[in-house]
RNA sequence: GGGCGCUUAGCUCAGUUGGUAGAGCGUCAGCCUUACAAGCUGAAUGUCGUAGGUUCGAUCCCUGCAGCGCCCACCA
C-alpha cells in the first residue's frame, strides 16, 4: 500500500473481519504446549450456548483479551480457551417456550424427545455468541473450544460428583429448598434475590377451645404476611416465656375455613414483639414452621403445589387456584366470618428467583447437597496465606464472610436439560450407587435392574469445573499438566460466590491445588444516568451496533480507558466512544503523516545502533521507553485503565503534540537530519503499535501490514512479522532514559507554553514574529537552553532569543516564568496597554493570595520548629519567587504608563 | 436487621508513607498552521458532603451526622 492509496480514514466496516480471517487463517491463537516457554492460561466465562453478546461480555472479555494478546506478545505459551454453557435453566425454558409457540407441551414430548429438541435449537443458535466474539476481537483459541455438555466435560462432571459423592461430601436429603413455580425446580440459597415489597400483615382471629375441647368465645389472634398458607396450617405457636400466652398452651384453636383442630405450642423461635406474638404454623410452606414441626411432631399439609396454584388439601374452594388468587380469597372469605382482627400495612423481604424473578415458594423435598464447610475451610486458606490474590483486595470481606456462613449447596434440578445426576437405585434392594457408568450389577444384592436419579445438576455445578476440564480432566492431559492452575481469570462481582468461589472450592478438592492464581473482579457498567443496563429499560446499547457505528477498536480503547477497576461501576456514555473514536483516527494519522514523508524510499534501519544527537530524537525515545515501563506495571497490578492511559498519554501529547510537530521540519527537508528523524518516528510508530494492539487488535494489525509491506524495517526487531498478534513486544531496557534530554526539552516546552501564552493574552498572533529575552536561574538552565533555542524559535516563532542583562525588566517587555528561568516578551507596538494591565492585574491578586497562605505558615512557629527542614526551605523559596514575580510586574506595569 | 463502599471543577472521575488539588468531556477565546476541525493553542471554574477530633499542617488519619449505592439476611 503506498502512502497515495492510504485511505483517508481507517474503513473498520471493511477491515475488521477481513482482519479476524487474517489471524485466523494464519492460525495465531492456537496455543501450544511448550515447556521452553511460561505458561499463560485464561478461561472465557463461558456465556449462555444460546445467548447474545451484552455489554456485560464485552466488559468481561475485554480485559482478558488485553491479557492474552499481551502474554502471547512476551513470549508467553499463551492460551485464552473458549466456551459456553449449557444454562440449564434458560435454555430448557427457552426451548419450552418455542414449542409452546408450536402449540406443544413439553411433557407430552417426553425427556428424551425433548432433549433432543434442545440440541436442535443448540446447534443452530449455539454459535451466534461465538461469532459474536470474534467480532469482539477476542483472540480465543478456537481449536480448543468447549461446551459444558460435550463428552469430555459431561465426564468429568459425572467423575466429579462421584468423587465428591464417595467421600461423603454430597448426600441426598429432605430439606425446605427455594421452589420456583415458574422454572418448575429447586433452587440453591443463592439464586435467590431478596428484594422488599410493600404489603401488609393480617391479622386472623382463630376460635379458642377451652380445655376440654368445647368452643368458647375467645380467639388468638396471629399476624401473617401471607394468608393463603392458613390453609395448610397445622399448629400456632407463642413463646414460652409470654405471660400473655402461657394460659392457651397446649389448648387448641379450631382452624377457620378448614375447620380442623390444631394445637398451640410454646416454642421460643417466636418472637413475643412481633404481631400479636402469637404465629401461625404451615410445616409445609415456611422454613421456621417446618423446623418447629419436626421438633412438635406437627404434621405437614402442602396447600401450594409446585405450579403455585393451590392444591386438593386447600379445599375445594380453593383447589386450583393461583396462590395470589387464593390469599384475596382467604382474606375475603374470613372477613365474611368476621374472623379478620385488622390489617397493618407492612413491608417485608421476599425471594426471588434469579432468573425469572418470580416469587419463590419454600418446598419441603428430596434434593442433593454438597457438604460446603470443609470445602469452604480450605478456600478460605488459599486466599489467606496468599496463594491466590483476588483483586481488589476489598473483594475479600465479602469473600471470607460468604465462607463463613455457607450452607450446603442444593445441586439438583428438577430440570431435563443438564448432567443427569449419576446415581443409580436398584430396583431389588435399597441400595443406591454413584458411577460414571450405568451399573451393571448392584453391589450389594447382585440384582441388575436399576432407575437413575431423574433430577440434573445445578449448571453451575458443572461450570465450577471449567478451569480444568476444559484442559482435558479427569484424564491427565499436558495441558492440563501445563497450564493449570490457569494463571488468572477475570470475572463480574456479581458472580463471585456462583461461580469464581465455587471453582476455587472444587478445585482445592478435586485437583488439591488452586485453580487459577489471579482472580480479577470487576464492576457493572451503567448508562449515563447511572441506571443498570437491562432490556426493559431499553438502555443497553447492542454492542454490535456500537462496533459498526464507532470501529471494534474505538469500543475496546473505551472501554479500556473507562474501566470498573474496584468496586466502582462505570457509567457509559456515548461520548467515551467518540473519544476511543478519535484516537483510531489520530492513530490513522500520525502513520500517514510519517508515510507520506517517507516517500518511496525503504526505511531499514537498526534500533539498537541509532546514534541519536537531536535533542527531540533522545527525549521521545526516553518518553517511549518511559510509556512502555509504565505501561507494563500497570497492567502487572491489573491496572488497565492507567495501563492504556500511559500509552495513549505518551502517544497524543508527546508524540503527535511535541515530537511530530518539533521534526516536521526535518521531515521537509533532505538528509542525513531526515533519516533519523523518520527512523526515530518509525521506532515510535512500531512500538506504539505493539502498546496499543492489546486494545486496538484490528487497526493496529492494519497499519503493521502498512509498514511492512512499504518495507519500514528495524533490524533489531526480530519480531515474527506475519502479523502483530506475534510481535514482540517491545523490551524497555533498549529505550533508556535520558534525563538530560528530558530537562531539556521540558525547559522549552515550559518557555513555549509561557510565550504561547502571552500570545493569547496580549492577542497577538500565533505567527507573528516575537523577540524574547531570557534570564536564567543558572548556568545548568542556561546550558539545557541552546541545544533547543533553535527548537523553541521554531516552534514558539520567535524571532530571536536574546540574553537579558541587568535589573528590572526591560521597558516595552512582559515577563513569563520557565522551567530554568524568566523570559521578557518584547510588546509588539500596536498593543492594547489597557487591556495587558487589567490581565496582570488579575495575575498579581492571583500570586498575592499564594503569597499569603505561604507566609502564613512561615510565621507560624510551630511549623518552622516542626516540619521537615526541606519543606521549610523550599516554603521560603517560594515565598521569595512570589514576592519577586509580584514585584516584576507592578513594576511592568508601571513602565507602561 | 448486619456488613461494606461512595460523596473532589458544570458532568464523569483520578489523587497513599498527611505539605492547601488533577485529567477527560463541557464552557469561553484564538486558529481551516501542507497527518488529523473527530484537529491545534490557550483560559476560566473547587470553603475536596457536613460537624468535630488528632496534628505545626488534613481531600488523605479518627469519631458523629446526612445523602447515594452495593452485598448479606427465614421475624411470621
Amino acid at each position: 500500500m503506498s502512502t497515495e492509496s492510504m485511505s483517508k480514514q481507517f474503513d473498520h466496516l471493511e477491515a475488521e473481519q477481513r482482519i479476524y480471517r487474517f489471524w485466523e487463517e494464519l492460525d495465531l491463537f492456537h496455543g501450544q504446549v511448550d515447556r521452553s516457554k511460561k505458561p499463560f492460561c485464561v478461561v472465557i466465562p463461558p456465556p449462555n450456548v444460546t445467548g447474545i453478546l451484552h455489554m456485560g461480555h464485552v466488559l468481561d472479555n475485554i480485559p482478558q483479551d488485553v491479557m492474552t494478546r499481551w502474554h502471547r506478545m512476551r513470549g508467553f505459551a499463551a492460551v485464552w480457551i473458549p466456551g459456553t454453557d449449557h444454562a440449564g435453566i434458560a435454555t430448557q425454558s427457552v426451548v419450552k417456550r418455542q414449542l409452546e409457540k408450536e402449540g406443544i407441551k413439553m411433557h407430552d414430548l417426553g425427556r428424551e424427545e425433548f432433549l433432543k429438541r434442545v440440541w436442535q435449537f443448540k446447534e443452530k443458535h449455539g454459535d451466534i455468541i461465538i461469532q459474536q466474539l470474534k467480532r469482539l476481537g477476542c483472540s480465543c483459541d478456537w481449536k480448543r473450544e468447549r461446551f459444558t455438555m460435550d463428552e469430555g466435560l459431561a465426564k468429568a462432571v459425572l467423575t466429579a460428583f462421584v468423587q465428591l459423592y464417595d467421600r461423603g461430601l454430597i448426600y441426598r436429603g429432605k430439606r425446605m429448598v427455594n421452589w420456583c413455580t415458574v422454572c418448575g425446580t429447586a433452587l440453591s440459597d443463592d439464586e435467590v434475590e431478596h428484594s422488599t415489597h410493600a404489603s401488609h400483615l393480617w391479622h386472623m382471629r382463630y376460635p379458642l377451645l377451652d380445655k376440654d375441647g368445647k368452643p368458647t368465645n375467645e380467639f388468638v389472634v396471629v399476624a401473617t404476611t401471607r394468608p393463603e398458607t392458613m390453609l395448610g396450617d397445622t399448629g400456632v405457636a407463642v413463646h414460652p416465656d409470654d405471660e400473655r400466652y402461657k394460659a392457651v398452651v397446649g389448648r387448641q384453636v379450631m382452624l377457620p375455613i378448614q375447620n380442623r383442630l390444631i394445637p398451640i405450642i410454646a416454642d421460643s423461635f417466636v418472637d413475643p414483639a412481633f404481631g400479636t406474638g402469637v404465629v401461625k404454623l404451615t410445616p409445609a410452606h415456611d422454613p421456621n414452621d417446618y423446623t418447629a414441626s419436626l421438633q412438635h411432631g406437627l404434621p405437614l399439609e402442602v396447600v401450594i403445589g409446585d405450579n403455585g396454584k393451590m392444591t386438593a388439601a386447600a379445599g375445594s374452594a380453593y383447589e386450583g387456584l393461583d396462590r395470589y388468587e387464593a390469599r384475596k380469597r382467604v382474606v375475603a372469605d374470613l372477613e365474611a366470618l368476621e374472623l379478620m382482627e385488622k390489617i397493618d400495612k407492612h413491608s417485608h423481604a421476599v425471594g426471588e428467583c434469579y432468573r425469572c424473578k418470580s416469587v419463590l415458594e419454600p418446598k419441603v423435598s428430596d434434593q442433593w447437597f454438597v457438604k460446603m464447610r470443609p470445602l469452604a475451610e480450605k478456600a478460605k486458606q488459599v486466599v489467606n496465606d496468599g496463594r491466590l490474590t483476588i483483586v481488589p483486595e476489598s473483594e475479600k470481606h465479602d469473600y471470607f464472610h460468604w465462607m463463613d456462613s455457607i450452607q450446603d449447596w442444593c445441586i439438583s434440578r428438577q430440570l431435563w436439560w443438564g448432567h443427569r445426576i449419576p446415581v443409580y437405585y436398584c430396583q431389588s434392594c435399597p441400595h443406591i450407587m454413584a458411577a460414571v457408568e450405568a451399573p451393571k450389577r448392584c453391589e450389594k444384592c447382585g440384582g441388575a435392574s436399576f432407575k437413575q436419579d431423574d433430577d440434573v445438576l445445578d449448571t453451575w455445578f458443572s461450570a465450577q469445573l471449567w478451569p480444568f476440564s476444559t484442559l482435558g480432566w479427569p484424564e491427565k492431559t499436558d495441558e492440563l499438566d501445563f497450564w493449570f492452575p490457569n494463571t488468572w481469570l477475570m470475572s463480574g462481582r456479581d458472580i463471585l460466590f456462583f461461580w469464581d468461589a465455587r471453582m476455587i472450592m472444587s478445585a482445592l478438592e478435586l485437583l488439591g491445588d488452586i485453580p487459577f492464581r489471579t482472580l480479577v473482579l470487576h464492576g457493572l457498567v451503567r448508562d449515563a444516568q447511572g441506571r443498570k443496563l437491562s432490556k426493559s429499560l431499553g438502555n443497553s446499547p447492542d454492542p454490535l451496533d456500537l462496533f459498526e457505528k464507532y470501529g471494534t477498536d474505538a469500543v475496546r480503547v473505551a472501554i479500556a480507558l473507562n474501566y470498573p477497576m474496584g468496586r466502582q461501576d462505570t457509567r457509559l456514555s456515548e461520548e467515551i466512544f467518540k473519544n476511543g473514536q478519535g484516537l483510531v483516527i489520530k492513530l490513522w494519522n500520525a502513520t500517514k503523516l510519517f508515510l507520506g514523508n517517507l516517500g518511496e524510499e525503504v526505511l531499514a534501519f537498526d534500533s539498537r545502533a541509532m546514534q541519536l544527537t537531536a535533542l527531540e530524537d533522545r527525549w521521545v525515545v526516553s518518553r517511549l521507553g518511559e510509556a512502555v515501563r509504565a505501561h507494563d506495571s500497570y497492567l502487572q497490578k491489573n491496572d488497565i485503565v492507567h495501563a492504556c492511559g500511559a500509552v495513549n498519554s505518551f502517544f497524543w501529547d508527546d508524540y503527535c503534540d511535541w515530537y511530530l510537530e518539533i521534526v516536521k521540519p526535518r521531515l521537509w527537508g533532505e538528509g542525513e537530519s531526515k533519516r533519523t528523524a523518520l527512523a526515530v518516528a518509525a521506532l515510535c510508530e512500531r512500538t506504539l503499535l505493539k502498546l496499543l494492539h492489546p486494545y486496538m487488535p484490528f487497526v493496529t494489525e492494519e497499519l503493521w501490514q502498512v509498514l511492512e509491506t512499504r518495507g519500514v524495517v528495524d533490524k533489531a526487531d526480530l519480531s515474527d512479522q506475519r502479523s502483530i498478534c506475534v510481535a514482540a513486544w517491545p523490551d524497555a531496557a533498549l529505550l533508556a532514559k535520558d534525563p538530560a534530554a528530558e530537562s531539556q526539552i521540558d525547559l522549552m516546552t515550559s518557555l513555549v507554553r509561557g510565550i504561547r501564552d502571552i500570545r493569547q493574552n496580549l492577542n497577538i498572533s500565533a505567527k507573528a514574529p516575537l523577540k524574547v529575552r531570557v534570564l536564567f536561574l543558572n548556568d545548568i538552565a542556561r546550558g539545557n537552553f541552546e541545544p533547543v533555542r533553535s527548537v523553541a524559535q521554531s516552534i514558539g516563532a520567535v524571532e530571536a532569543f536574546l540574553d537579558h542583562e541587568g535589573e528590572g525588566i526591560p521597558a516595552g517587555h512582559v515577563p513569563l516564568k520557565f522551567n530554568g528561568g524568566i523570559g521578557y516578551v518584547q510588546v509588539p507596538a500596536e498593543v492594547d496597554v489597557k487591556e495587558i494591565t487589567a490581565k496582570l492585574l488579575v495575575r498579581i491578586e492571583k500570586l498575592e493570595k499564594q503569597l499569603a497562605g505561604v507566609e502564613r505558615n512561615l510565621a507560624n512557629s510551630e511549623f518552622v520548629a516542626n516540619a521537615p527542614a526541606a519543606l521549610v526551605e523550599e516554603t521560603q523559596d517560594k515565598a521569595s519567587e512570589l514576592r519577586e514575580s509580584i514585584a516584576r510586574l507592578n513594576q511592568f506595569i508601571k513602565s507602561l504608563r
